[in-house]
DNA sequence: ACAAGATGTTTACGCTATATACAGTGGTGG
DNA sequence: CCACCACTGTATATAGCGTAAACATCTTGT
């Protein structure tokens, strides 16, 4: 409240609404006082997409898509929201929402960190498409993604890490979850099938082309496994980390 | 050679081109008896393609613009390539191209992963496009990229892992590799100090918010820092792999 | 020589995001 | 009270995308 509203001063065109995005983001709008009562807001539009892109996937999430979804024109939401790049980010912050309490739900760095990547990984498997929208570019963070970050950085704090490192082991975890998701989106179940049929074809004519891949699957590196591939790289992360506090 | 040309029997129009894709990914493709000399050759447009979008990114990569480079009409790109996904996986395989010999370089699992690692980064450095171009969807591997999984793969057979946890090891690794490619994507040099600068501001007026953000900031954990990130992250699997290793 | 098959162009369709111009609505200052 | 005007929503238009379909042109096997 309280800011007058600045009468759109877009010399750069669309260079520089970042800041606009950015109040967006952190729910900083004031509200008019002349004119017609909005119908929608951001937050409603931004909920339909979620929705949407749940249920039909996130190339589905068209202006067009989702202003159908409230019976109005595509240009209506324009009126909400600068773009189709705004509304994105304002999927990615609706579907984070608040960060599970970590010193609450378990004790020392490494369990905090481990439950800290189960939670985020929970988020990428209720909706696949969050892997697509982050991984475009030129992201600004919105409150609930900075406070996963503050999560996982407060559980590395008795580690005894440097600063830089311990946003490294940051990065690393979270680089994790990511992987994992990026992993599931290639190889679904159908595909997965189709593609080791595929491949093992290609690789019978080939094999001597690819020793060791021609014995890995000969010795079932691709069947399905009972460990968990999320858990199985964070202990291998995890025991990494271990080793740098032990060694400091 | 030898095999007849099938006369197209695409009932499901789209779906079932996977062989073609195929094909054409392993140079399987038998030329033409009548008719005029091809002017063009899938893997020239994929060149082309390539330098193009090395020099204005993967975006400006359109059916018409890599058309116009060799001076026809759009359509005529898919007398060579059945569709714009194809081609983005020919342009995947030529930067790729065959991966380096491992056993030569270095010895040793540790060693050869690493530079496995490193040859792989360069790759990613030389070509920003590669990251978003393999993140798409449905991914079929051409022969160098199962070359370049073939390598690593070879690199960890002395370990004495089991299969599955070598297949995971290497996940691991690529991930890695990846990840950094996304870090470097999402924030590139001037977009650093606009955040920075955007987001300081926004946490002195949050920071009760997010403490471990805030000190972490204040701490200099974002400032650029001497030690490589590939390496630090690399250390610290690499470090957790060693371990599962000694376990055994 | 002729037919067959391959190449390349033209045209068109449906889709995308969004700029622009306009019509209706309703709170507020004169 | 009423006119103004900020604001909402719509209609229209543009530029671009991938690609389907019809067509003309060229080359080669028969």
């Amino acid at each position: 409240m309280a800011r007058a509203a600045k009468p759109r001063e877009n010399k750069d065109k669309k260079a520089r609404d970042l800041p606009t995005g950015i109040a967006l983001l952190w729910g900083e709008q004031d509200q008019p006082a002349r004119g017609p009562k909005p119908s929608l807001t951001p937050q409603r539009i931004a909920q339909a997409a979620v929705t949407l892109a749940d249920a039909e996937g996130l190339e589905t999430v068209s202006m067009n898509r989702v202003a159908a979804e409230f019976g109005v024109s595509a240009m209506a939401l324009y009126r909400y929201v600068p773009g189709k790049t705004e509304l994105v980010e304002l999927m990615v912050e609706a579907v984070l929402s608040e960060p599970p309490d970590l010193s609450a739900a378990s004790s020392g760095w490494r369990a905090r960190l481990s439950t800290w990547a189960h939670r985020q990984w929970a988020v990428y498997q209720a909706h696949p498409w969050l892997l697509a929208a982050t991984a475009m570019r030129r992201q600004i963070m919105g409150p609930h993604q900075l406070a996963w970050m503050d999560a996982a950085l407060a559980a590395l704090e008795p580690t005894g890490l440097t600063a830089g490192q311990r946003h490294q082991v940051f990065l690393l975890v979270a680089g994790q979850v990511r992987n994992l998701a990026q992993q599931r989106a290639d190889f679904d179940e159908d595909h997965n099938r189709e593609w080791g049929r595929l491949t093992s074809e290609l690789l019978n004519r080939h094999s001597d082309r690819f020793p060791a891949l021609t014995k890995a699957i000969a010795d079932g590196a691709f069947t399905p496994t009972e460990l968990d591939p999320l858990d199985f790289g964070l202990d291998r992360i995890l025991d990494g980390v271990q080793v740098l506090i032990d060694r400091a």
